[in-house]
DNA sequence: CTTATTCCCTGATTGC
DNA sequence: TGCAATCAGGGAATAA
């Protein structure tokens, strides 16, 4: 589901379209009370973005961020099944959209969520939604150093921390299991006996998949769509995810699926110590 | 502080 | 064929 690679995908494909466009109409669905979730009064949160003009489209970990030109940032979060699609029309309403936002050339920005756990902000500080994300992968911001400097002491299982968005923005299921594997370690083994040299091995493989997955477009197992409305590619290229029973691309061994904290875990026993 | 668990959500899939 | 249980997982909230 949306994670880093896919909000990037969505960023770089709406900032051509939106950066400089004034928002000039904006619906929410009632069938969705909690997708404001600041200001949490709809009728705030619409006025809030009314006549206000796009400067860029940024983003922070799975994080959208829209700079307004009065100082205000409004911030879309996808969770689950959220999508963001830039369409020429309007089209008749459909059964999943949850929003729908009209720009000053005619566009629109449809936003549609099958299972509603999707958030959206309109603040004037964004730090006090993103404020307490760890370091950006992709933006040479996450070094080994104060990767191991933040596992120390740490008991819990290494995959569930990397999920911790504290630790490392961006990371969820799908390139949690993917950056452990590319490292050769365990999702089980505990935070704290990470050694320095597997500190680094593991940054350098946080930011190879995280950086190849965004190059084939994000992953679409289930319902991504990026801001075209169309699937990612990098679902044909995972090496452990959803590969259970499957001889390991990287020594034969057989990758295996487990059960961690609620997530459904992959990795290769053989090779990932 | 840390860690583990529950809940939010609903369509698709699986099991009997 | 039908219906109930399970699964998918990002993140907030809660419990211990």
């Amino acid at each position: 589901m949306p994670e880093l690679p896919e909000v990037e995908t969505i960023r770089r494909q709406l900032s051509p379209l939106v950066v400089d466009r004034t928002i000039v109409e904006a619906w929410l669905s009632p069938e969705m009370p909690r997708l404001a979730a600041h200001p949490p009064d709809a009728c705030a949160f619409v006025s809030r973005l009314l006549g206000r003009r796009v400067l860029s489209v940024e983003r922070r970990g799975k994080f959208l961020l829209f700079p307004l030109d009065d100082g205000q940032t409004w911030i879309v979060h996808l969770r689950m099944t959220g999508a963001l699609v830039h369409r020429v029309d309007g089209g008749p309403e459909e059964r999943f959209l949850r929003a729908r936002f009209r720009l000053d050339d005619g566009s629109w920005l449809w936003y549609r969520d099958v299972r509603k756990l999707g958030r959206m902000w309109v603040v004037a500080d964004p730090e006090q939604v993103v404020g307490k994300l760890g370091p950006e992968p992709l933006s040479g911001c996450l070094d080994a150093a104060a990767l191991l400097r933040a596992l120390r002491g740490r008991k819990a299982p290494l995959k569930a921390l990397l999920l911790d968005q504290r630790l490392v923005a961006g990371l969820g299921n799908i390139y949690a299991d993917e950056a452990l594997h590319e490292a050769g370690i365990s999702p089980l083994r505990p935070g704290g006996t990470l050694a320095p040299e597997e500190a680094e091995r593991l940054c350098l493989a946080i930011r190879r998949v995280l950086s190849g997955a965004t190059r084939h477009g994000g992953t679409s197992f289930w319902s991504y769509l990026d801001a075209r409305g169309e699937r990612g590619q990098h679902q044909f290229h995972v090496r452990v995810y959803r590969r259970q029973g499957q001889p390991c691309l990287r020594c034969g061994g057989t990758v295996v699926r487990t059960r961690l904290g609620g997530r459904s875990t992959h990795y290769c026993p053989s090779c990932q110590v």
